[in-house]
DNA sequence: TAATATTATGTGTATGCACACATAATATTA
DNA sequence: TAATATTATGTGTGCATACACATAATATTA
């Protein structure tokens, strides 16, 4: 009698599907705002730490540089970055456009909002956790 | 003097690296099988239940429909899956095929042990909590 | 300095994901 | 039954993601 692995609770899946549903809560959060969270995250670093290298954003968003790079095409078709070549002629260094500081200032109130919902979720989780806890009294 | 809003904090851009890092630990031990953990899900639901409508898969994966019939395309190229019509002209009935259980049944230790591996993390991360609540005897 | 290694970047390919549209089949209703 | 609504599906488009390759520029080393 063969024993069947169980994969209703497959961790993978689950991220997955909390990370679309997240991503599209802040997305939603920035409808008709022209920028998305992706978007919208490469801008606010250029805008805390100036111009800077591909590869560098890439870090500090923790994401494929190549992905990145892809993310720099968007923002550059939509002006909301400006790019220009350093010393070092391998580099591309990209900083925050006019358009794009203005756009950041307008998406950062959304974002918090997003924000603000989504830790709202997690506090109840904790509150739920602190309630899973309280029936330890039955042991 | 403005109010920076703190952007390194985001809940969204945490879950989507950590959804990226564990969906390649779990295709990581795929590695070899000729499978990911995409096709796997849509191989185990398919074992699990009989054939089924794309529609129907795709409510039990919490995935937009598309996406699974993208998916499907897949499975169908590497022979994985057989597609029948039903009564209504309208479905098309995803049944696995015997390649693709062969190679399911390959694949589920390797889930286990990506599952197992991921399980053992999140416990590592309930203990930093049980550690971090010691800490409040402070208070 | 010449050879070699490293770095920064881009591109091709495959896949994942969301959403807007489109179509055919079936079900419901007037 | 004819008109209308719903259902199941596919496709186009844009963007996200990973990885293999390729290339040019710079740095290191023999």
């Amino acid at each position: 009698m063969k024993q069947e692995v169980e994969f209703s609770d497959c961790m993978c899946l689950s991220i997955r599907k909390a990370s679309r549903n997240i991503t599209q809560a802040y997305n939603d959060e920035f409808k008709g705002l022209g920028i998305n969270i992706t978007q919208f995250s490469v801008l606010a670093i250029l805008a805390g730490t100036g111009k800077q290298t591909i590869t560098k954003v890439a870090h500090q968003l923790g994401s494929e540089r190549t992905t990145v790079t892809r993310a720099i095409a968007i923002l550059e078709k939509k002006k909301l970055i400006n790019i220009v070549l350093g010393g070092d002629k391998r580099e591309r260094l990209i900083a925050i456009s006019k358009k794009g500081t203005e756009i950041l200032e307008h998406a950062r109130p959304r974002w918090k909002s997003a924000q603000s919902k989504i830790k709202h979720l997690l506090t109840n989780q904790i509150d739920n956790l602190r309630s899973n806890l309280s029936l330890l009294h039955h042991l």
